[in-house]
DNA sequence: TTTGACCTTCCAGTTAGGGGAAAGGTTATA
DNA sequence: TATAACCTTTCCCCTAACTGGAAGGTCAAA
């Protein structure tokens, strides 16, 4: 299989195939003797597992850490656990933080009238007038 | 005042100054005979619009237009709101798609008794096991 | 044979800066 | 006066995770 059907199998685009083989998160593949890269089925498996971890958010790196134990049939799976508990950690801090920008920007667009006067709290807010 | 000082007193390191000058989010300061930029106290006052803007997560793009409007005093206060809006709405879309990672994960989590047996559903989902 | 779809590598750009080099300026102290 | 300590300058490279595009080689069908 050519990286084209690799591809549209897993999700993942050709161009976004061949950056992880350069950043060391797949394998090279075999080539088939014009010099195209051959896939089979375990790398399918492979690449949707990536696929999927990197839209829950796993970084490059995490899932890097989460192939190795994958493929590790010694594997402990208080380490996985471990990976995606300091994962859920980052994103529960983000939201945090984006919640809390969220009203502080809700409470300025509502005293905002919103009509064609000048005034406006938001960039009064911004310039710190009340300091 | 120099650099150092306009950053120390805005909270914007020097560095992230220079870049904003490079950026055009900044007018090109004058020049003292030796080089070295010379701020005065109305730059500060923009240099903290910044960072407060920055704090908000607004992007540079967005600041570049929230100072276009603060310095236009014919603004509406329709356009600053509608900025400040979208950059809401932005925030929301973020904030459920996190939310909704943050559950798949939680739920995983939950699943894996995370000893020292390899079993671990979080693997086993990734890898589309079920699939 | 010629199109069109596929594949290859390489280079550059994206965000919002950070790190660090090499050079020069300023100030305090010995 | 010399030297240290600290400030500033420009310059280029690095980050994450790709995406876009250029220039060129390959393959199957009409």
């Amino acid at each position: 299989m050519n990286i084209g059907t690799a591809a549209r199998q897993s999700g993942i685009t050709a161009k976004t195939i061949r950056y992880y083989e350069s950043v060391g998160l797949l394998p090279e593949p075999i080539r088939a003797a014009n010099g195209y890269r051959h896939y089979r089925e375990k790398d399918l498996q492979t690449l949707r597992f990536i696929h999927r971890a990197r839209k829950l958010g796993f970084t490059i790196k995490d899932i890097r850490d989460l192939l190795g134990l994958w493929h590790d049939k010694e594997r402990a799976s208080a380490d996985v656990r471990e990976v995606a508990k300091r994962h859920v950690a980052e994103i529960e801090q983000r939201l945090e933080e984006m919640e809390s920008v969220r009203q502080t920007l809700m409470h300025l667009i509502h005293e905002c009238h919103g009509d064609d006067r000048p005034d406006c709290p938001i960039l009064e807010d911004l310039a710190g007038d009340k300091e």
